[in-house]
DNA sequence: GCAACCTTCACACAGCCGTGATAAGGTTGG
DNA sequence: CCAACCTTATCACGGCTGTGTGAAGGTTGC
């Protein structure tokens, strides 16, 4: 499939399907000739990817940075210590001061939206 | 600890100690009066911040989404299921497309860095 | 009571992100 | 052989990030 027909099944532009090889995120296979062949496994992930983008509010690099986590081991490890310090809500239990924490903050998001 | 000493203490600049709880990194309590008290969980954590920025290059944006991911079990699940449909290598073997790919993709940042 | 801290708020700025447009040129199929 | 596709490369642009600086004002310890 040309980069073509997969903009017009996926919805992302011909120029976003690009920065997206660029990036690392989905990377199709090439014709002889250079051009890029997607498959279904790319049309899985484009959608995937949109779907993710519409509903999390989630920033590619932030895709990005899922990729490393799991092919940099060191960096998942100095992540994982990290977050091994931050207060983090157990499961199943309502964590108060965070649950504030992020009430809050999306007040501030709320109030520079209306200014 | 207050925001200055803190800053003494990490190399952190007060600006940055403030936008760092902004974002939602690390946040420290307050005392009666408002100010900023740091502890040792909040100078192991700002440490552990700028050790992993310095040497990963990661962004901040990057943490709050690892932040995200164990906050968030809906987010979570769409980007395990994104990632499924990833090529990823097997920990334990080498995976040529993969290695070829990240090569090329550092031999393009250091042309733009040259140029 | 005052110096040295702290607070929030706002202005400023370089640089990057996501995206479109467009140019100059190669490939392909009927 | 040519229309319709593809390629790379470049310019452009609004918006966000990370950071400094400063103003206006509250707190604290000696």
């Amino acid at each position: 499939m040309t980069i073509g027909e997969t903009s017009r099944r996926t919805g992302w532009s011909p120029r976003m399907l690009r920065y997206l090889e660029q990036e690392g995120l989905v990377v199709p296979a090439r014709s002889d000739a250079g051009y890029r062949r997607y498959g279904i496994r790319e049309l899985n992930q484009l959608n995937a990817l949109a779907d993710i983008r519409a509903r999390f509010d989630v920033e590619l690099a932030e895709l990005e940075f899922a990729l490393r986590l799991r092919r940099e081991p060191a960096l998942r490890g100095a992540v994982e210590t990290w977050l091994a310090g931050t207060t983090v809500p157990a499961a199943d239990q309502t964590s108060p001061a965070w649950v504030e924490w992020e009430q809050r903050k999306h007040e501030r998001l709320l109030a520079t939206d209306a200014a």
